[in-house]
DNA sequence: TCTGGGGTCCTAGGACCC
DNA sequence: TCTGGGGTCCTAGGACCC
């Protein structure tokens, strides 16, 4: 963990609002929700109302009659992250997004060039308003938890530093939902036990925690309550999936209806797969009932691919099997994914079970292959699954 | 308060391998 | 022969984030 506080968290405030606000004058100081059926974001205007993400938009109307609903504008919003992230990135040599609007910034080793993370965090805000227009709050503080709880209590169109001699005094009184990765499962089951600050997790024994959570979750909010996180800013290693989804409402598709959904979503995401050159094995099915209840149906393909073809009669085939699920449960939302992503830039992709081959066997797989492919060098994919290999072209 | 469209990571059981 | 330990991969579900 560095001695100072280097790392900066910085969030755009009430993103896709603000975007909608300063390209549009008559939006200003109102109060605005982008989205129709369903608030996707809320100005701070509109929150002082008790308007929240993800509210229903008549629940929202209720609340303030006078709220503007304006249409989400998703290439705006990612024109929009785009010059912000040429800031971050020209502030900061390590930047890991967290989203379109939000980022961690390493800063450490700056100070000879750019001033202190303090001086740096306030020219950075300054850039933001001046070159695109839009209010980030920053959170500077020595671990990555810290910056984003920092920046959570200062916003909005804030910056707080959390020195590193603060910290315990900053963070302990928090009442537990508003750490990061706590949501209302968990807050509910510390609550259960009474437990109700971080401060209350600190003082427990990190087993107990485990008890209560499982291993992964109760391991790392005990130590995040006792301040130790050791994550560094990374850059890599990108995106582990790729997935489009529709939400349709309670009216019964047929299902040629659902197939034409289908053929939509692939499409949708395949043309975006290919766009950013990245090919996956598995393809995921989801689905959302009338009662709220998912499902999720998956099938793994012995190659990784981005046509949408394979893709596609995958999808279908999941989507035959699950026919009478939907029916029975009343399906209001079909999603894709594509994961078990390839490694970026990898070569052909072979597909043959190369790691269950042993000694000679092995030897004369890889020979006809390069005999094949007209290539000599085979390479394990980074990831986990060695299913396959790739091969190196020379040319 | 019941809702959109993106994502991430963890867990658990079963199949299969050595 | 039927008992053990260690490991990977696949599928499904759950929790969380913006």
């Amino acid at each position: 963990m560095p001695r100072e506080a280097t790392i900066l968290h910085a969030d755009a405030d009430a993103f896709f609002a603000s975007v909608e606000q300063r390209d549009d004058p008559a939006l200003r100081g109102r109060p605005v929700c982008v989205g129709q059926g369903v608030v996707m974001a809320a100005s701070y205007e509109a929150r002082a109302f008790g308007i929240r993400g993800a509210m229903g938009g008549t629940e929202a109307k209720r609340r303030c009659p006078e709220a503007l609903f304006v249409p989400p504008r998703f290439s705006a919003y990612t024109e929009a992250s785009r010059s912000l992230f040429e800031i971050f990135r020209d502030t900061a040599p390590a930047v890991e997004g967290l989203s379109l609007e939000e980022a961690f910034l390493d800063v450490r080793g700056l100070e000879r060039i750019s001033g202190s993370p303090e001086r740096i965090a306030r020219r950075l805000r300054g850039r933001v308003h001046k070159e695109v227009g839009l209010a980030v709050t920053v959170g500077v503080a020595r671990t990555k938890v810290l910056a984003k709880m920092a920046s959570r209590a200062a916003k909005p169109d804030g910056l707080l530093v959390v020195a590193a001699e603060r910290e315990r005094e900053f963070l302990h009184p928090l009442p537990v939902e508003t750490l990061w990765g706590v949501g209302p499962s968990t807050a509910a089951k510390l609550h259960r036990h009474g437990i109700r600050t971080v401060g209350q997790i600190a003082d427990l024994p990190e087993q107990v925690m485990v008890g209560m959570l499982g291993r992964a979750a109760g391991q790392h909010l005990h130590a995040v309550a006792n301040n130790r996180d050791r994550r560094r800013v990374r850059t890599g290693p990108g995106r582990r999936s790729f997935g489009s989804q529709s939400a349709f409402g309670l009216r019964r598709r047929s299902p040629s209806e659902l197939d034409a959904i289908l053929i939509a979503l692939v499409d949708r995401v395949t043309g975006r797969m290919r766009k950013a050159d990245r090919a996956g094995r598995t393809v995921v099915l989801r689905f959302r009932f009338g009662d709220y209840t998912r499902a999720t149906r998956s099938r793994t393909l012995a190659h990784a691919t981005s046509a949408s073809g394979p893709v596609l009669a995958t999808a279908r085939e999941l989507l035959a099997a699950s026919m009478p699920m939907l029916r029975k449960r009343g399906v209001t939302m079909i999603g894709i994914a594509v994961s078990n992503l390839a490694p970026r830039g990898a070569g052909i992709q072979l597909g043959l079970p190369l790691d269950r081959l042993g000694g000679y066997q092995l030897d004369s797989a890889l020979d006809e292959v390069r005999e094949r492919f007209g290539v000599n060098a085979l390479r394990r994919p980074a990831h986990h699954a060695a299913r396959n290999w790739h091969l190196q072209s020379d040319e």
